[in-house]
DNA sequence: AGCGATGTTCGCCG
DNA sequence: TCGGCGAACATCGC
């Protein structure tokens, strides 16, 4: 369930569970989730450790001392780490076998996942054409993504290529906070409302990540409980409302968020 | 039983 | 050439 909350929420989960062990064995489930050479992962992976992390948007950069593991969890990732082999999930893809014993599955139900190797985390960003990540990022950082662009705030601050982190729900917790319309141009925006947008921006995934992406319980006052239809406005009872903005739906307050 | 899902990519269009 | 849009991708649960 990964935008950039959930995502440092696994990256925490890693670091916790398995740094500084050695991986014995890289078992390949299903190398549809792979980007890279099963072969190449393997040799890159095993007898190595997982020294330390980092997080740029929604991917997670594993350092492994010459190379860097990447983990990006599509629609449906996620992390387990267990003791037992029968413990294994159902849709494990790919089985990191520690010599203690242990072991990491990196989950993927839909597939839409994906594991990269990559010799530096610069060359990967620039490959990807990565924005700034959301919440390392500056405010001027934040203004100079934002040039040029015109397209509707809701798509602008899901473009990874504009910055990177923000996905389908959050994207909706960002402009309810900031009383900003879903499908306002990002180019029409006053400063003011540009200064909105960036510190909600910082609250709402600081807030996610203190939750740990668990949905479920987050504040009434959010809009994120009240994304649908059938719901009101936490703030004014006004019925939420349901658009399609670049293929894909979010929710809105019409009272709050006016276009 | 069909639709939709917290993501990314690619082809098309202006 | 660049930015924006929307379909396509694979699977499963409601």
């Amino acid at each position: 369930m990964p935008e950039l909350p959930e995502v440092e929420t696994y990256r925490t989960y890693l670091n916790k569970t398995s740094l500084d062990q050695v991986v014995k064995k890289v078992s390949i489930r299903d190398d549809r989730v792979l980007e890279v050479d099963p072969k190449e992962l393997k040799e890159a992976v095993e007898g190595k450790k997982f020294h330390s992390t980092q997080r740029h948007g929604k991917y997670v950069f594993v350092d492994l001392k010459g190379e860097f593991l990447i983990l990006h969890f599509g629609m449906s990732g996620d992390l387990l780490y267990f003791e037992d082999l029968e413990e294994e999930p159902t849709h494990s893809r790919v089985l990191f076998s520690f010599e203690k014993g242990k072991y990491l599955s990196y989950i993927s139900q839909r597939m839409f996942g994906k594991i990269y190797l990559t010799p530096s985390v610069e060359y990967f960003l620039k490959k990807k054409n990565l924005g700034p990540d959301a919440l390392k990022m500056t405010y001027e950082d934040f203004l100079e993504a934002l040039e040029r662009r015109t397209a509707y705030a809701k798509t602008t601050l899901m473009n990874q290529d504009v910055i990177a982190g923000i996905g389908n729900i959050y994207s909706d917790e960002i402009l309810f906070q900031s009383h900003i319309h879903p499908k306002t141009h990002i180019n029409t925006l006053t400063d003011s409302q540009l200064r909105e947008v960036f510190e909600n921006i910082k609250k709402v995934l600081h807030y996610g990540i203190e939750k740990k992406g668990n949905l479920g319980e987050y504040s009434q006052k959010c809009l994120i409980p009240h994304r649908d239809q059938e719901d009101n406005c936490p703030r004014c009872g006004t019925q939420i409302q349901r658009l399609s903005v670049s293929s894909r739906h979010g929710f809105f307050c019409p009272n709050c968020q006016k276009a």
